[in-house]
DNA sequence: CGCCCCTCCTGTAGAGGAGGGGCGGTGCGCTACT
């Protein structure tokens, strides 16, 4: 019985949606594509078959943060044969890692890490139990232009006896689908697909003139009504002087982009988690991983550069049920700067140019300075698959590709149309009933949906960066 | 591509406008240097 063995190792007495069906095909041996809302438990359709299968199972995790959480959740279930095998190991540590890799129960991975060949090399000679990739729209949203090594992941795979393969995720296209079936080499996978439409959301949206009126709007916005909310902007510098209004203002805000220390990035996230801070101004680099179940508003000061995109960010309010409004503002050319961003570091012509130029030395263009690393990863990937008459179209395509979604996303800003129900079309699925106060077109009253702030706060006191720094030091040493 | 910031121009005083330059998202692993 398998909920017998589920109360065995984790304590628990009944399987939540999904998890039962999912684990069921795995232990018959069949590949798996789950889409399960965050926080429904999706770590347990790999996490309890670990002690039902024979061989360690490999996780493929797209952040380091996110693996080193599920390393501390198993410990705190007692496992211990838990590995993380990334670059927080000393080379001493992953000798150590790699030789006795076949001991452990569960090993987590970053793609790039499972492309090294001595990573490689070990996990041919070991029988796997099951591979699983952990959210797997990662293969489809960056595997393409961001982090090739995860379009990669197939070599990984061995061809004979191979075991199972699960695919988990919260949100992802028909496209997205395909992608992960094909690049993970799966066989007629079994689909658990939950719906996406997520009714405790209530959308809303409003229009500017001028992109300062956004602005103005937030700060308005924020000090009436309650959080704990996300604000989403498009560059680091906006997120900074966005807080920092906010924070003048009595709002406890603060900024989070990839361009802060991984230690404030982690502490702020924490600080949001527990309640300290009420508001995150972050760019899409905030989210994955974060498990707080009362966010209660998103913001989009900027709008995303594709549905996927929006639907994820949005997801991230109102995992509790209870009530959450996402409101996405808009001023009129916004989707031009959304165009500009996601194209602008694709490698262009001239960079296959002077790769082919370079001969067997195309990292020179990088030593040169021609071009990104981002770029040149992405580039050199793409050359060592195919022609580069073919790279030129496919980058041309993937350019068009970007330049159709950011249209997407405007068609869902512009629609006069329930939006909620153009989304989830969006995704292959069909709205199953209306739900009140659904969004700006269908009808929308906040006030139905959140209470106002009730209480001012007493404004807290202005620091100086000085003085925020040694907050910060002196809080993470507790 | 569009915004922001800075400099320069004008024509002899001060400020406003033109024009140039920089900047702009997402993460892994690794290396060289502080």
């Amino acid at each position: 019985m398998l909920e017998q063995a589920l109360q065995k190792h984790f304590g628990y007495t009944s399987f939540r949606t999904g998890q039962k069906e999912v684990i069921e095909q795995l232990l018959a041996g069949r590949d798996v594509i789950a889409l399960l809302p965050t926080g429904m438990g999706k770590s347990m359709c790999y996490q309890l078959p670990a002690y039902l299968l024979d061989g360690p199972v490999l996780i493929v995790s797209p952040l380091l943060s996110l693996m080193q959480d599920q390393v501390d959740q198993l410990k705190q279930f007692g496992e211990k044969r838990v590995v993380a095998l990334n670059s927080f190991l000393t080379a001493e540590q992953k000798r150590y890692a790699l030789h006795f890799l076949h001991q452990y129960r569960f090993i987590f991975a970053s793609p790039e890490m499972l492309m090294q060949p001595q990573v490689k090399e070990r996990l041919r000679a070991i029988r796997l139990g099951l591979i699983v990739a952990d959210e797997a729209h990662c293969i489809s949203q960056w595997g393409f232009d961001f982090r090739p090594d995860y379009l990669r992941l197939g070599e990984i795979i061995p061809k004979h006896n191979k075991p199972p393969i699960l695919a988990l995720s919260a949100t992802a296209t028909q496209t997205v689908l395909q992608d992960i079936e094909r690049y993970l080499h799966m066989q007629s996978p079994f689909y658990f697909l939950h719906s996406v439409n997520r009714p405790n959301i209530h959308l809303a949206k409003r229009f500017f003139q001028q992109k300062d009126d956004k602005i103005n709007w937030i700060l308005e916005h924020v000090q009436t009504t309650d959080g704990p909310g996300i604000i989403y902007t498009q560059s680091r510098s906006k997120t900074e002087t966005l807080s920092m209004a906010l924070l003048e203002r009595g709002i406890a805000a603060a900024a989070y982009h990839a361009g802060k220390e991984a230690e404030d990035r982690q502490f702020i996230q924490q600080q949001f988690l527990v309640g300290k801070l009420e508001w995150i101004v972050a760019t899409n680099a905030f989210g994955m991983g974060v498990h707080k179940g009362d966010i209660r508003q998103v913001i989009h000061e900027f709008m995303p550069a594709n549905i996927a995109n929006y639907m994820q960010e949005i997801g991230r309010a109102g995992r509790d049920g209870q009530p959450a409004v996402a409101t996405l503002l808009y001023a009129d050319g916004d989707e031009q700067f959304s165009q500009f961003i996601v194209t602008e570091d694709l490698p262009k012509m001239q960079h296959i140019e002077h790769y082919l130029a370079n001969g067997d030395h195309p990292m020179r263009m990088l030593d040169a300075g021609e071009i990104s690393e981002t770029a040149f990863r992405v580039l050199h990937y793409w050359m060592q698959q195919e022609s580069s008459e073919a790279v030129q179209k496919r980058l041309q395509q993937m350019e068009m590709d970007k330049y159709k979604a950011v249209h997407e996303m405007l068609q869902i800003v512009q629609a006069t149309d329930c939006m909620r129900e153009r989304l989830v079309n969006y995704f292959g699925q069909q709205l199953a009933e209306k739900t009140p106060n659904c969004c700006q077109n269908c009808g929308l009253v906040f006030e139905e949906i959140l209470s106002a702030k009730q209480t001012v706060e007493e404004p807290e006191k202005i620091l100086t960066w000085q003085e925020r720094l040694q907050r910060i030091l002196l809080s993470s040493l507790r």
